[in-house]
DNA sequence: TGGGCAGTGATTGTATACGATTTTGAGGGG
DNA sequence: CCCCTCAAAATCGTATACAATCACTGCCCA
């Protein structure tokens, strides 16, 4: 069971994964080509596990695939970064709420735990991993609401929310969100769920705050795109 | 079934549409397994393209695919069945305020169209196409409230919705929510947002409430699920 | 000189083949 | 009579091969 598999190869799970990763760290950006062929010689995996993987991605919205075209890292439009955050505001309070209901000791700790990784991150100059970990933790708190199918919804948004991100953020200093997550976390170890749904309320208003979405032509990543886009 | 497919062939697409419809009108049922050979058969495609088609709803929830074992209609459990309530409770009531704002007349007549199909579709005693329906009116909305993201995942939850009424609706008789989408439609026609919300609220608890969602051991479908599961 | 057009290379779409895992059923032993 | 073991059949997982489509280059012609 434990597929460490570390001389055979990668499973299609394995590659969502690391490509999911690099996705969130902003080592690959909207718009990028992904090649089957490129991403099956990096993992060393035939095309038929890359084609799986990379439309379980565009499942969740991470990535684009046009037919006879290929795939490509999703390049969210203002509309749609509008949108993520719209279903967030909506799904993402209550959650909170209920996650400060049901919270217990062990996970106030990993939370904090999880934030104490954000400041590493960022201390040692990874912004992109820092940035990852700040979005893992509003998935954190779904597990902790003990809401799968939302968590799984918070995930996307979260996911695209990087994206998004990439796109649109207006100043290329840190994301010091780590106040707003302190506060959420004091919030669950009271157990206060109305505190907590208020915290996360004004934290996502923050985030679009903090995003440039007017309508102007997006950046485009290469001249197929300025011209087809 | 009657699978005079077209000459060329069906698209993977095609064939997540078709089953797709199968499970939302109660022609396959929860537990059902989708072996890839007869799926396959049945649309004249081959295993590729079944198993693309099996792994997209998979990522919806409405199938699973357990590892060497092959792919089954999904079979929600009591917890995922107040997940996908609760879900829906979060992202409906706003979205039908949003809905009511925005609607035109146009979307006022073709929502009313729609209630007819579903009448016509009780009438001809086709209850499971009355159901399928009745889901879509809800994605429906979604979309007339011009947020993509959120209808994506309402249909997602129509979609299970689907799965829990077949395993845990009450009574075999008609499901009479005509009225309640009737009392939507007069809310949007008049540009009620706040009685939409919570029309769509309560439309939504009323669900709910006609479902035995008691932790009962549930049924099995074989033999093995009554082992395993 | 600029635009249309055909040929060529590259990339994706689909089917098929083979290997791995699970399931099933029969036979023998307790 | 039940259970355990083992082999055969069925089913899924992955790789490879071939077909279809697209993008690009170079040529020709207006």
């Amino acid at each position: 069971m434990s597929n460490v598999t570390s001389p055979a190869g990668y499973t299609a799970e394995d590659i969502v994964t690391r490509l999911t990763n690099a996705v969130h760290e902003h080592r690959v950006l909207p718009g990028m080509k992904l090649s089957e062929d490129e991403v099956g010689e990096v993992f060393g995996v035939s095309r038929t596990l890359v084609r799986q993987a990379l439309r379980s991605m565009a499942h969740g919205g991470l990535v684009s695939i046009e037919r006879n075209r290929g795939a490509f890292v999703a390049k969210p439009s203002v509309k749609d970064a509008r949108e993520v955050f719209e279903a967030r505001a909506l799904l993402e309070p209550q959650t909170a709420r209920a996650a400060a209901e049901r919270i217990t000791a062990r996970d106030v700790a990993s939370l904090e735990a999880h934030i104490k990784r954000e400041h590493s991150a960022l201390d040692a100059g990874e912004a992109g991993k820092a940035l990852k970990l700040s979005g893992h933790f509003h998935v954190e708190i779904a597990r902790i609401a003990n809401q799968r199918t939302i968590e799984v919804f918070i995930r996307q948004l979260v996911s695209r929310s990087s994206l998004v991100i990439a796109l649109y953020w207006r100043r290329r200093t840190a994301l010091c969100e780590s106040h707003a997550h302190h506060a959420l976390v004091d919030a669950f170890a009271r157990h206060d769920g109305r505190a907590a749904e208020e915290l996360m309320k004004g934290h996502l208003l923050d985030l679009v705050s903090q995003l440039d979405l007017r309508d102007v032509p997006e950046k485009a990543v290469s001249l197929r795109d300025a011209l087809t886009g």
